[in-house]
DNA sequence: TGTACATCAGTGAACGCGCGTTCACTGATGTAC
DNA sequence: TGTACATCAGTGAACGCGCGTTCACTGATGTAC
């Protein structure tokens, strides 16, 4: 084992930091990631985030970073729980699962779901696709994956393929924004579960 | 005139502290109004404010509220703008065109429209509408009214009314999100109108 | 193996800032007689 | 019309707070000879 529990120096300070920043953000959001803040819950003086991260946006950053790989991970776990055998039934399903999983961790997360797309100082272009490892793709990516496979059976025509990204895409971040954040954040549980499911049947039945 | 070009005791106060918090608003987004900031635009000292407002949020309240109320003008001003004789043809435009001004809104007044959607401390429950005036709807239910209308010139089947404005509205807010704050920010603008026309599109077809 | 020294990670005190809010006030306006 | 007084709108100084960041430092670790 590399790193023991506290090498001294006390070990791998920028994890714990973003670690910290991570909890903060989940339980509330993402003005919550205050550097102060974050280092007293990793039980450092604050300055001790200056020797791994530039200033507070580098650390905020980070832990962004992180919340939308945990975004990405819920959505890779719900996609591969569909159970369907037929191949276009399947496709179907899994752009389903994908974009409930979405709305489930605004849900369920809704601390790390804003965080995740708190805005940044500089925000980096959205990265280009090159033949990447299926467990680095972001959720974006992961969205276009299953679009693609919808071409690949035969469900979705393949002239309507270009920009229907966007479509889905907005549905369900729109969808999570306003249960979230937004009006029908204080509507009835039975409600919301109408609200998005009808807004995925639209949007499926769009494509 | 009752309220003469600064009446002394300064006049309308209030009025005015709404408008300087609307200006900033519309500059630097919801976190800039701030009410010193607010005040010190209004040219009067900070705790004036409480001689309207019992504190900061209610201000912001106040503010928000004005920036809702311009985003369903223009909703109302771009349906109005509609020129179609075919009453089904016109009703789907209307449609389309309400769904275009909510993003047009935000595309073109950002600040505002996320302020108007800044988190509420007490977010008032959203208002059964009870037969009122045109002008005093709110941007929901305007959109809920272009879709009733729907129903009535015969183009959606009453039976998938039920709940669609949560289809149209989630789409349309998402994509405002999405190029406003989001990752959709920072493409070309040809690639974000195309991203409008097929989401705008999609749900169309979906409903 | 032992010593000298550079490097790296974390400390503690201090900075200046803008914030929301409270306090005791002042000056203008409106009302009663 | 004139005076006394209550009411209302705005002032100015002060509060305590937490923030991001900088400074000069200390103590531990790694490396050369």
């Amino acid at each position: 084992m590399k790193s023991e529990a506290r090498p001294y120096h006390h070990g791998n300070l920028r994890e714990s930091l973003v670690e910290a920043g991570y909890e903060l953000a989940r339980a509330q959001g993402p003005e919550a990631v205050v550097l102060r803040a974050v280092t007293r819950a990793a039980g450092v003086s604050h300055n001790a985030a200056y020797r791994h991260f530039a200033d507070h946006q580098e650390l905020l950053n980070a832990v962004a970073d992180r919340c939308m790989t945990d975004l990405a991970d819920l959505m890779r776990k719900r996609t591969k729980e569909v159970r369907e055998k037929g191949t276009q039934a399947r496709a179907a399903r899994e752009l389903g699962a994908v974009g409930r999983a979405y709305i489930e961790f605004a849900v369920t997360e809704p601390g790390l779901f804003r965080t995740a797309f708190a805005t940044r100082e500089h925000p980096s272009p959205p990265d280009e696709p090159e033949s990447r490892d299926d467990a680095e793709l972001s959720p974006y990516e992961l969205l276009s994956a299953r679009l693609d496979r919808l071409v690949e059976v035969g469900i979705l025509p393949a002239e309507r393929r270009p920009g229907a990204e966007y479509a889905a895409w907005a549905s369900v971040h729109g969808l999570s924004m306003l249960l979230v954040d937004g009006p029908l954040k204080v509507v009835p549980e039975a409600e919301r579960e109408r609200a998005i499911s009808i807004a995925l049947e639209v949007v499926a039945r769009g494509l």
